[in-house]
RNA sequence: AGGACCAUAGCUCAGUUGGUUAGAGCGCCACGUUGACAUCGUGGAGGUCGGCGGUUCAAAUCCGCCUGGUCCUACCA
C-alpha cells in the first residue's frame, strides 16, 4: 500500500469493477426496500445539491443492501421540458443563428433528442464518480417509450373520469418562451415601480360631491368631482378596463353606482365608457377606493371580472406586444362601450381596445405612452411640489413582480385555452395519506408546509405551449370538437369518427412534473402489472430538498394515489439547500459555484478561475469573482476524493437545514481517510503472513482486546440507530470518533507493545493480530455505505485475513452490516482501560506541564490506590511503559515517603512524578494556585447547591447522590492541590 | 401581512425525555519527525449557550416577549 491515500488511482477501478460484477440490482433475500433517485434534467450537469443528495440515497441504499434487503435504487433522468427546450434554441441560434420556428417542431424536436444522446450521458458519469449504487440495468428517461404509454394512460383516465378539463382561464404566461407557467414556476421579487393616479371622467360630464371623512367622522375634505380618481401601477392595461370597482360600503362612491366613467386613454372620439360598480374586493383605505378592472390582465381582477359579469378583453399577444389582430380600434371600442351599457356582443375574442398607434408596440413602451399621453391631457391627479405647483401624483413603490423562474422575463396574467387538472378531489386523499401517517415527513415540519399548501390548492394548468415534452393525447376536428385517447386512432373508434373526418392534435405538450409525478410507478413498469411494480412500490423513502415538496413530491402524492391506491413512498426525508461557506446560495452570476467533481479531482486556481468567470458578460463582476476566488483558494482545491467529499456531506446533514459547505471539513474527512488507510497500513504490516487466530481455534483475548471488542459494539449500535433516524451527522461523527479516537489513538498504540516486545507471548499476540484485523474488518463494513471506495479497497486486503473473503470477485459491498452483539460489550475490559488511559493521560499532562520533553524517558510512582489499583498496575506495565514512555514505574506503600513530585488524581489512586529540582518554581506556584481557585469555584457551586433545602428535598436522590459524589472528588483534588503547592512553597 | 426555521468557541456544527466542570472538527498557541500516518502526535488557550422576563429545587434545553438572520406563502389596485 501507498504511504498516503490517493483516491483517483482506486475510485474508477471499482466503481466499473461494481457494476461489472452487478451488485447494483436487486438482489437481497429480505424485505424490499426501494429508493427513486429524484431524476436530473438529462442534459444537465452534477450540482452541488445533487451530490449532497446522492450522498444520502446511497448511503442508505449500501447500508440496506449490506442489511440483506431486496434493495433497488431506480435511476432515470427527466427531459425537463423547459430548461431543455431553452438550451436548445440558444445553442440552434448561437451555431445555426435560427430560430426553433425557422426549423419547425419536427426539426427542432429531432435537434433536442441529438442533444439528449450527445450530453445525456454527462450527468450518468458524474452520478458514477459519486459512487452511486443505482441500478443502471433499470434506467429509465421521463420521454422514453414505456414512460409515454404511462403519461398518456393517465392522461386519458383523468380526461374521462372528468379530472382534466380544458377552459380558457387567466395563467401565468411567459411571454420570453410563449407558453403558460405553473404559479410554482414564477419567482415574485421586490423591484421599484411607481403607482400612477389618473382621473376617469364621469360620462356626460356628470359632477358629485366628493366628501372625505377621518376616523371620527369629521370631513376632512369636500369637492365637486367630474371624475373617478383610480390608482394603478400598469397604466397599459387600462386599455383592457371592463369596469370600475368600489367597495359597498365606501359612501363617498355611493352616488355613482351604477354610472359610467370614460377611460382617459385612446383617440378622444373614442372614449370608451364603462360602468362603476360594487364588489368586495376593493379596499376603501388603500389609495382612492376605487378600483380598475382589468379582468384578462390581473388576477384580482379577473376574479372581480367573473363574479360580476365584466367582458375580459384580451390586450397583448403571445410575445406580450400589443395586440395588432383582431377588429380595428374603432369597432372595438364601439362593441365595448355597447357591452358597458350591459348589451351581449357574444365572443369579444376579436375585440381588441389597443388603439392604432400603439398596436405592436412592447408593453412597457407601451405603458411609457399611455403615461404620456393622459399626463398630457391633464388627466393625471397632481399634487403640490415642495414650491406649491401642482405635479403629476407618481409615486414611487416598491412592489412584488412575479418573473419567470428560467426566462426570468416578467410574468403576464394571460387569458388562453389551457388544459387544467382539477385537483380538489385528487388533493383530498394525499393530504389524509400524509393526516394518517401513511406518508410521514423527516423532519416532521414540513408536513404543515405540505397541508397548508394542499389546502389551498388551485388547478393545476398542465399544458405548456412548448415544442419538447410529452405531447396532449387530444385532437380536434374541423369544428374545434376535442376528442381525447391514447391516440389518434382510438379517438377514432372510441367516437365513431369517420376516416374522413380531418382531426388534428393538440399542439401543446405536458407539464414536465405532470409526467414527473408518476415517476414512483412509471418506472416500474405501470400500466402493467409488473413484478417490480409489486415488489418495490410503494417505495420506502424519498429523498429531496423542500424547494420541490409543491412542484413534485405532492403532485406524486396525488396522482400515485389516484393511479395505483398506493402511496409512492412511506416516507420523505426532506434535506436543506448546500450553500457556500458564508451561507450564500450557489449561483453562477455570484461565482461561488462549486463543482463537486473539482472538490473529487482537485483543480488549480487558473482553471477555477476560468470556470467561474468564463461566461461572464460584465468584465466588472469577473474580475471582482475572480480576486474573490484567488483570494478564497489560493493554491486551487487540492484533490480530496469521493469518499471525503461524502463523508463531509454526510456529517453536516442534519435534518431540513440548509448546509453551508465547509472546505476545512473536507479537509479534515481527506484527512479522516488517509488516517484509514495508514491504521490499515499498521494493521497489515503487522498481520500478514503471521498468525491471526482466524482459523477457528479458541484465542486468547486481553483486556485491550476484549476492550476495543466492546467499544466496536457500541459504536455499531449506535451507528446503526442513527442511520434508522437519518442522522447522518451522528452516525458519521461515530464513527469518526471510534476510528481516529479510539481505535487508532488507543488500541494501535496498545497493539505495539504486544506485538513489538520479545517478552509478549504467541498467544497474546495471535489473539492481538485477530482483534486488529477482525476490528478493522468491521470498521471497513460500518463505514462503507459512507465511504464506499477506501473501505473496499482496503477491504481486499484485510478480509482475507479476517477470514471473511469469500474468493475471487467477492466484494464488500454485499458483506453483512455490522450488527452489534450485546453479550461481547464487556464492562471490566472497559473500566480497565479507563483506568490506563487515566495514568498515561495524568503523566502526559504533567509532562507537558513541567515542559518536558514527550520523548523524554521518566520516573513514575503510584500510590494511596486501593489492591485493585496494584493489580492494574501489574497487569498493565508494558503498556504503561510504552505509552506514557516510562523508565521506571512502582509502587509507593507509604504515601508519606513521596518525594518532592508532581502529583495527578486517577480516581483515588495518586499519579506522581517526582521532579527532581528541573521545575520552575514560581510559575509552578502560580499554576497551582490558578487550579486551586478553579476548584474552589465548582466545590462553591456545588456547596451552595447541597445547602439548598428544597434542592436536597425535591431533586431525586439520584441527582443529590451525584453532587455529593462530585464534591468529594472536588475536594479531594483540591487537598492534593495545596499539599503540592506547600511542598513547593516550602523549597 | 401570515407562517416556518435558526441564533452555542474565531469559523462550520453537535447537544436525545430539563440535572455534563457545555462538546467535536477546522483554525490558533506550545512542544515533538519514537519503527501506520506531519493529510501526524501530545498538551493548551478560547463560550455569562442572541437579549429580557417566566415556570422549576434545577433551564443551552420548557413558556412568553424582544432583537437579528434565512426562507416560504399571500399580497392592495
Amino acid at each position: 500500500m501507498d504511504k498516503t491515500y490517493q483516491p483517483e488511482q482506486i475510485e474508477n477501478r471499482w466503481y466499473q469493477r461494481w457494476e461489472e460484477g452487478g451488485h447494483f440490482a436487486p438482489s437481497g433475500q429480505g424485505a424490499p426496500f426501494a429508493i427513486m433517485i429524484p431524476p436530473p434534467n438529462v442534459t444537465g450537469s452534477l450540482h452541488m445539491g445533487h451530490a449532497f443528495q446522492d450522498t444520502i440515497m446511497d448511503t442508505l441504499t449500501r447500508w440496506q443492501r449490506m442489511r440483506g434487503r431486496n434493495t433497488l435504487w431506480q435511476v432515470g433522468t427527466d427531459h425537463a421540458g423547459i430548461a431543455t427546450q431553452m438550451l436548445v434554441e440558444r445553442k440552434v441560434a448561437a451555431e445555426e443563428g435560427k430560430s426553433r420556428h425557422d426549423l419547425g417542431r419536427e426539426a427542432f424536436t429531432d435537434r433536442v433528442w441529438e442533444w439528449k444522446h450527445e450530453s445525456g450521458g454527462h450527468i450518468t458519469r458524474q452520478l458514477r464518480r459519486m459512487g452511486a449504487s443505482v441500478d443502471w440495468s433499470r434506467e429509465r428517461f421521463t420521454m422514453d417509450d414505456g414512460f409515454y404509454k404511462a403519461v398518456q394512460e393517465v392522461f386519458v383516465q383523468l380526461f374521462d373520469k372528468g379530472l382534466i378539463y380544458r377552459g380558457k382561464r387567466l395563467v401565468n404566461w411567459d411571454p420570453k418562451f410563449e407558453t403558460a407557467i405553473s404559479d410554482l414556476e414564477v419567482e415574485n421579487i421586490e423591484v421599484n415601480g411607481h403607482m400612477w393616479h389618473f382621473k376617469y371622467p364621469l360620462a356626460g360630464g356628470e359632477t358629485y360631491e366628493y366628501i372625505e371623512k377621518d376616523a371620527e367622522g369629521n370631513v376632512t375634505r369636500r369637492e365637486t368631482r367630474d371624475y373617478i380618481s383610480i390608482a394603478t401601477t400598469r397604466p397599459e392595461t387600462m386599455l383592457g378596463d371592463g369596469a370600475v370597482a368600489v367597495h359597498p360600503s365606501d359612501e363617498r362612491y355611493a352616488p355613482l353606482i351604477g354610472k359610467l366613467c370614460e377611460i382617459p386613454v385612446g383617440p378622444k372620439e373614442h372614449r370608451r365608457l364603462i360602468p362603476i360598480i360594487t364588489d368586495e374586493y376593493p379596499d376603501p383605505d388603500f389609495g382612492s377606493g376605487a378600483v380598475k378592472i382589468t379582468g384578462a390582465h390581473d388576477f384580482n381582477d379577473y376574479a372581480v371580472a367573473q363574479r360580476n359579469g365584466i367582458p375580459l378583453y384580451n390586450l397583448m399577444d403571445r410575445k406580450a406586444h400589443m395586440r395588432r389582430d383582431g377588429l380595428s380600434y374603432e369597432e372595438s371600442a364601439t362593441l365595448a362601450s355597447r357591452a358597458a351599457r350591459g348589451e351581449d356582443i357574444g365572443d369579444v375574442d376579436e375585440v381588441n381596445l389597443v388603439p392604432t398607434e400603439l398596436r405592436g408596440l412592447d408593453r412597457f413602451e407601451a405603458r411609457r405612452r399611455v403615461v404620456e399621453a393622459i399626463t398630457a391631457e391633464g388627466l393625471a391627479m397632481t399634487t403640490a411640489d415642495a414650491e406649491g405647483n401642482e405635479q403629476p401624483l407618481v409615486e414611487s413603490k416598491t412592489l412584488m413582480q412575479p418573473f419567470g423562474d428560467r426566462s426570468g422575463d416578467v410574468i403576464e396574467p394571460y387569458l388562453t385555452d389551457q388544459w387544467f387538472v382539477a385537483v380538489e378531489n385528487l388533493a383530498k386523499p394525499a393530504i389524509a395519506a400524509v393526516e394518517n401517517g401513511d406518508i410521514e415527513f423527516v423532519p416532521k415540519n414540513y408536513e404543515n408546509m405540505y397541508f397548508a399548501w394542499m389546502r389551498d390548492l388551485q388547478d393545476w394548468c398542465i399544458s405548456r405551449q412548448l415544442w419538447w415534452g410529452h405531447r396532449i393525447p387530444a385532437w380536434y376536428d374541423a369544428d374545434g370538437n376535442v376528442y381525447v385517447a391514447r391516440s389518434e386512432t382510438e379517438a377514432r373508434n372510441k367516437h365513431g369518427l369517420a376516416d374522413d373526418v380531418g382531426l388534428t392534435q393538440d399542439e401543446d405538450v405536458l407539464d414536465t412534473w405532470f409526467s414527473s409525478g408518476l415517476w414512483t410507478f412509471g418506472t416500474l413498469g405501470w400500466p402493467e402489472k409488473t413484478e417490480a411494480l409489486e415488489t418495490f412500490h410503494p417505495t420506502n423513502v424519498l429523498v429531496t430538498g423542500f424547494d420541490i415538496i409543491f412542484f413534485w413530491v405532492a403532485r406524486m402524492i396525488m396522482l400515485t394515489l389516484e393511479f395505483t391506491g398506493e402511496v409512492p413512498f412511506k416516507q420523505v426525508y426532506v434535506h436543506g439547500l448546500v450553500r457556500d461557506g458564508q451561507g450564500n446560495k450557489m449561483s453562477k452570476s455570484k461565482g461561488n459555484v462549486l463543482d463537486p467533481i473539482d472538490l473529487i479531482d482537485g483543480i488549480d486556481l487558473e482553471a477555477l478561475v476560468e470556470k467561474r468567470t468564463g461566461n461572464m458578460m460584465q468584465p466588472q463582476k469577473a474580475k471582482a469573482i475572480a480576486k474573490a476566488t484567488r483570494q478564497e483558494f489560493p493554491e486551487g482545491i487540492e484533490p480530496h476524493g469521493t469518499d471525503a467529499l461524502r463523508f463531509t456531506f454526510l456529517s453536516q446533514a442534519t435534518t431540513g437545514r440548509d448546509i453551508k459547505f465547509d472546505m476545512g471539513r473536507l479537509d479534515g474527512y481527506r484527512n479522516f481517510c488517509n488516517k484509514l488507510w495508514n491504521a490499515s497500513r499498521y494493521v497489515l504490516m503487522n498481520a500478514e503472513g503471521q498468525d491471526c487466530g482466524t482459523d477457528g481455534s479458541e484465542v486468547e483475548l486481553s483486556l485491550a482486546d476484549r476492550w476495543i471488542v466492546s467499544r466496536l459494539q457500541q459504536t455499531e449500535t449506535q451507528v446503526t440507530r442513527a442511520m434508522e433516524e437519518y442522522r447522518f451527522d451522528h452516525a458519521s461523527q461515530a464513527l469518526y470518533e471510534f476510528i481516529w479516537n479510539e481505535y487508532c489513538d488507543w488500541y494501535l498504540e496498545l497493539s505495539k507493545p504486544v506485538l513489538w516486545d520479545d517478552d509478549a507471548t504467541p498467544e497474546s499476540q495471535r489473539g492481538t493480530r485477530r482483534t486488529l484485523v477482525r476490528v478493522l474488518e468491521a470498521i471497513l463494513r460500518l463505514a462503507h455505505p459512507m465511504m464506499p471506495y477506501i473501505t473496499e479497497e482496503i477491504w481486499q486486503r484485510v478480509a482475507p485475513l479476517a477470514g471473511t473473503y469469500r474468493g475471487e470477485g467477492d466484494s464488500l459491498m454485499v458483506h453483512p452490516w455490522p450488527e452489534a452483539d450485546e453479550a461481547r460489550v464487556d464492562e471490566a475490559a472497559t473500566r480497565n482501560i479507563e483506568w490506563l488511559k487515566g495514568v498515561i493521560v495524568a503523566i502526559r499532562n504533567i509532562r507537558a506541564e513541567l515542559n518536558i520533553a514527550p520523548g523524554k524517558p521518566l520516573e513514575a510512582l503510584l500510590t494511596k490506590g486501593d489492591a485493585s489499583d496494584r493489580e492494574r498496575l501489574e497487569a498493565n506495565r508494558p503498556f504503561l511503559a510504552k505509552l506514557a514512555k516510562l523508565e521506571r514505574l512502582d509502587w509507593l506503600d507509604d504515601p508519606a515517603e513521596a518525594p518532592l513530585a508532581a502529583t495527578q488524581l486517577v480516581g483515588d489512586m495518586e499519579v506522581l512524578v517526582p521532579m527532581a529540582g528541573l521545575i520552575d518554581k514560581d510559575a509552578e506556584l502560580a499554576r497551582l494556585a490558578k487550579e486551586i481557585d478553579k476548584q474552589d469555584k465548582l466545590i462553591g457551586g456545588i456547596e451552595k447547591k447541597l445547602g439548598n433545602e428544597s434542592f436536597v428535598a425535591k431533586a431525586p436522590d439520584a441527582v443529590v447522590q451525584k453532587e455529593r459524589d462530585k464534591l468529594d472528588d472536588l475536594s479531594a483534588n483540591r487537598r492534593l492541590l495545596i499539599e503540592q503547592r506547600d511542598k513547593i512553597a516550602a523549597l
